[in-house]
DNA sequence: AGCTTCACG
DNA sequence: ACGTACGTGAAGCTC
């Protein structure tokens, strides 16, 4: 095998990270005040280039000064760029000595950049064999790509790269990689602040370079050009286009003093690196060296914990005031997850033990059911489940780390307390994946000091996180979201999830044997069309057969290949009947895979129940998420899939399936919280939202009729409202042209002005203190409001307004829970809530509760909260959850 | 682990 | 010229 060259572009890659975590800069620092943030993000783009690339050979090139030939011959060259802000300067030697204690060679050449450094030695690569990786932020570097050398240029962040080989940069830009040394002489480099020829940008320079084949060529054949502004542009400008040539060419004899011997790669060296990271306080990096537990240096602050056992269950009567509580269980699922020990504490004394049978007596087990003692946990809701597999109730939680800090931002959130803690700026905590480890290597550790230690500071960090958090909920405004809402739902969810929804498995099994029939059959009449045997499932091989074999049209692309999703098949298939096929036979694998064989998975053997999982804590709108499995998304819109739901049956004998939802609960909160007026009034005049929406923007007499054409096309514009809307998606969604979709939605906010109005003072809002919020003061903040690129600034956008209207719909749907489960309580029902599904409540009951139900759930949930206009509800009921009528 | 596809609101 | 509707989770393939 060829042997492996790696150039990288050091200064590049430092500004990359430094401004990739530029909104975290604080964060990171050492202990001397150090900013580490470029450093930090240099390393993870070196592990990442080094997981996947293996040198013989490494070097780092950096520039070593301002000065160089090039701003000899350009006075202006790389003028006018901002200056390098101190944070970074700082950060540069400590890069060069992480270079090193890694085993790579650092260089730089007085006059040179590192461009021509790195271009040098890839020439000296390919001539003797080697293989060469070049990594760099800058694209300019392109130009190095041959059949041995790859330039990977950072996308966003360090990590994500983009390969540039020369077919990539056919691809993308249809010329030769030396070619773009022309292309960039004519258009000029802005950032690199050379002109190139005037009124020329890429578009053009690319038109001319393939035309031509460069910039000799041009001016050689110039006479050839007809006459045109471009053409004068050209003759004047042609002494500045050969300069600029010179410019963006990146050397390659640059007069080196190493050659590719001197950069032999010496792998990491690790005492060299540890004493490395310890200064720069990377605990990460120093955790993952998989060092003796001796040669770990411990930053944590050390913590003194008394082991508990049968035999000292006394101590926990020393205990005082609010206790910290945490059960520890190694996997994600608790509903089946083993015990691996548990802290209790008060702040002064941690107790710990592996062994969590010991919560069953008392005074352990009583404590935690005591309401006249508040606990402080982590994740109440996965506490809940544990301690109830153990028989206990726990009650009086007053503090939920994940919680509160979920409602402070939603954004940067983990299941892992470590994690967490770090978030609020706390370090006396490891992280799991710290002291566990992660993937197959994760494991519960042996030793009792380390396992305690970590424990021990888990409940130390809830204790210590309480008090500050509590304040920032308090000065958010958010203190009654979470303590009406928030902490009484996790019980909610705590006894649905318990509860669980018992599952026919036979009704599956009899469903999948006959669906496994007919994928046999649309899978020989595929195969027959196809003319071979292949995997329907692999979309590359689908892509073959379809547009390589049955060369059909390709009408969108992925960037891996040919798109081969549902819209773009349906324009094919009245092109070959295969492709109908292909469509019937995605539909039934994802029926068997996802909701046959893959529910059958879940039911628990014990009970025929299954019990999913609600994450509280996930979605940046404040909507519940299902996992494990998901619940939210059974199969309802096709007959076919919606049979899935036959085997979602009531758990007694002589029970019912009861289920309530919302009606247009997303477009009630647009005309509440947008104080939209025509709105509020077709909503108060019990209108069909969609068909007065309808008349509205088409301009109709308010007796006309609306055909279901009309309709269906409002309604897409008000999904579209509250999406976030552009002319072009709505355009695709509904086929029309993308000026007719312009037109309606123009129409849309002339007839309804306070929308309009919304969505400008929101984005504004959004952009003068970085997020939004909802009816209940839920926030999330938006930091790609601000962005430069034109993409996630609008994404950001589309999110301000979007949010609290979804978020506005989810408070809504908890209130409703919160109340619901206290009524059943106060009028002694049996009846159960089984399941949410963001604007929907499945419930069962015994058939004699129904009518109750009937009344009561629709009246819980339409008077949850007081909009300015009427909520609706609609209720069903059945035998299964199919059955529903 | 990332991508693509498709199920739901 | 950009690159396009919001929020999710699971499965299968590919690397």
């Amino acid at each position: 095998m060829a042997k492996q060259l790696l150039l990288i572009d050091g200064n590049s890659i430092v500004f990359r990270a430094f401004f990739a975590m530029h909104n975290q800069i604080d964060k990171f620092t050492n202990k001397d005040g150090l900013h580490t943030a470029a450093i930090y993000g240099f390393k993870l783009m070196l592990d990442h280039v080094l997981d996947q690339f293996h040198p013989d050979a490494a070097l780092v090139a950096f520039d070593a000064g301002k000065v160089t030939f090039r701003t000899k011959m350009y006075d202006d060259y790389k003028g006018g760029r901002n200056k390098t802000p101190d944070e970074l300067t700082e950060q540069f030697p400590y890069v060069r000595e992480l270079v090193e204690a890694c085993g790579l060679h650092s260089y730089e050449l007085k006059n040179y950049e590192a461009d021509d450094i790195i271009g040098t030695l890839a020439k000296e690569g390919d001539e003797a064999g080697y293989e060469t990786l070049i990594v760099t932020g800058d694209r300019d570097l392109t130009q190095l790509a041959s059949d041995h050398t790859t330039v990977a240029v950072t996308h966003k962040g360090v990590t994500d790269t983009e390969h540039y080989t020369p077919a990539h940069v056919e691809e993308k830009l249809g010329i030769t990689p030396r070619q773009i040394i022309d292309m960039k002489a004519l258009m000029g480099d802005s950032s690199d602040n050379y002109p190139g020829v005037t009124k020329i940008g890429e578009k053009t320079a690319i038109k001319l370079v393939k035309q031509f084949g460069s910039v000799e060529n041009l001016y050689d054949h110039i006479d050839e050009l007809k006459k045109s502004k471009m053409k004068e542009h050209l003759v004047e400008d042609e002494a500045i286009a050969r300069e600029c040539k010179t410019l963006a060419t990146i050397l390659q004899d640059a007069p080196l003093e190493i050659g590719l011997d001197d950069i032999t790669y010496r792998g990491e060296q690790t005492e060299e690196l540890v004493a490395f990271y310890q200064q720069m306080g990377f605990k990460s990096f120093l955790a993952k060296m998989d060092l003796a537990p001796e040669e770990k240096a411990d930053k944590s602050a050390p913590v003194e914990y008394t082991e508990l056992t049968a035999d000292n269950l006394a101590a926990v009567d020393q205990l005082e005031g609010e206790l910290n509580f945490y059960l520890e269980m190694p996997d994600a699922n608790y509903h089946t997850s083993p015990f691996a020990g548990f802290v209790i504490g008060d702040g002064k004394t941690w107790l710990v033990s592996r062994d969590a049978e010991l919560l069953k007596q008392d005074p352990l087990k009583k404590l935690l059911e005591s309401p006249a003692v508040a606990k402080n946990v982590f994740n109440a809701k996965a506490q809940i489940v544990g301690l109830h597999r153990l028989g206990i109730d726990l009650r009086n939680v007053d503090f939920d780390l994940l919680l509160a800090s979920y409602l402070l931002n939603t954004n940067d959130n983990s299941n892992d307390l470590g994690q967490v803690a770090l978030e609020h700026d706390y370090h006396e905590v490891a992280t799991d994946e710290e002291v566990y480890g992660k993937g197959a290597k994760r494991a519960i550790p042996a030793d009792d000091q380390v396992f305690y230690t970590h424990l021990a500071q888990k409940a130390r960090a809830i204790d210590d996180l309480r008090a500050p958090l509590f304040k920032k909920l308090d000065d958010n405004q958010q203190t009654p979201l979470y303590t009406d809402i928030e902490v009484p739902l996790t019980r909610v969810l705590a006894a649905m999830e318990i509860t669980g929804i018992k599952v026919n498995a036979q009704t599956l099994k009899d469903m999948g044997s006959k669906l496994t029939e007919r994928l046999a059959d649309i899978e020989s009449q595929i195969y027959a069309a196809a003319g071979e045997e292949f995997n329907i499932n692999s979309t590359k091989q689908l892509g073959h057969i379809l547009f390589e074999k049955l060369k059909l049209p390709v009408i969108k692309k992925t960037k891996t290949g040919y798109s081969t999703a549902v819209d773009v098949l349906e324009k094919l298939a009245d092109q070959a009947p295969i492709v109908e096929d292909i469509l019937q036979y995605r539909q039934i694998a994802k029926l068997q895979s996802t909701y046959i064989t893959g529910l059958l998975k879940v039911i628990h053997s014990s009970d025929q129940k299954i019990h999913t999982r609600y994450l509280q804590t996930l979605t940046q709108t404040g909507r519940l998420s299902s996992v494990d499995p998901n619940l939210q998304n059974i199969p309802v819109r096709l007959p076919e899939g919606r049979l899935i739901r036959k085997a979602f049956v009531p758990s007694h004998a002589g029970w019912q399936i009861f289920s309530s939802d919302y009606s247009q609960v997303e477009l009630r909160v647009l005309a509440h919280i947008t104080g939209d007026k025509n709105l509020q009034e077709d909503f108060k005049n019990g209108e069909d939202i969609h068909a007065s929406t309808a008349r509205r923007i088409f301009h109709l007499p308010a007796d006309a009729e609306i055909d279901r054409n009309m309709r269906r096309r409002a309604k897409a514009v008000n999904f579209g409202i509250v999406y976030g809307i552009s002319d072009y998606g709505l355009a695709q969604r509904i086929h029309v042209s993308r000026a007719q979709a312009h037109e309606f939605i123009q129409n849309y906010f002339k007839e309804f002005p306070g929308v309009k109005k919304y969505i400008d003072d929101t984005i504004a809002f959004a952009r003068e203190h970085g997020y939004v919020e909802t009816i209940t003061h839920r926030r999330r903040y938006l930091p790609d409001i601000h962005a430069k690129s034109f993409s996630r600034r609008s994404f950001a956008e589309r999110t301000a307004m979007n949010t609290p209207i979804q978020g506005s719909a989810a408070d809504i749907i908890k209130i409703a829970m919160i109340r619901m489960k206290e009524e059943i309580k106060q009028r002694q029902l049996q009846a159960r809530m089984l399941l949410q599904i963001h604007d929907e409540l499945v419930f069962e009951a015994p058939a004699e509760e129904i009518p109750v139900l009937q009344k009561l759930v629709p009246q819980v949930m339409d008077s949850a909260v007081q909009l300015n206009v009427p909520l609706k509800v609609e209720s069903k009921v059945g035998d299964t959850w199919y059955d529903l009528k």
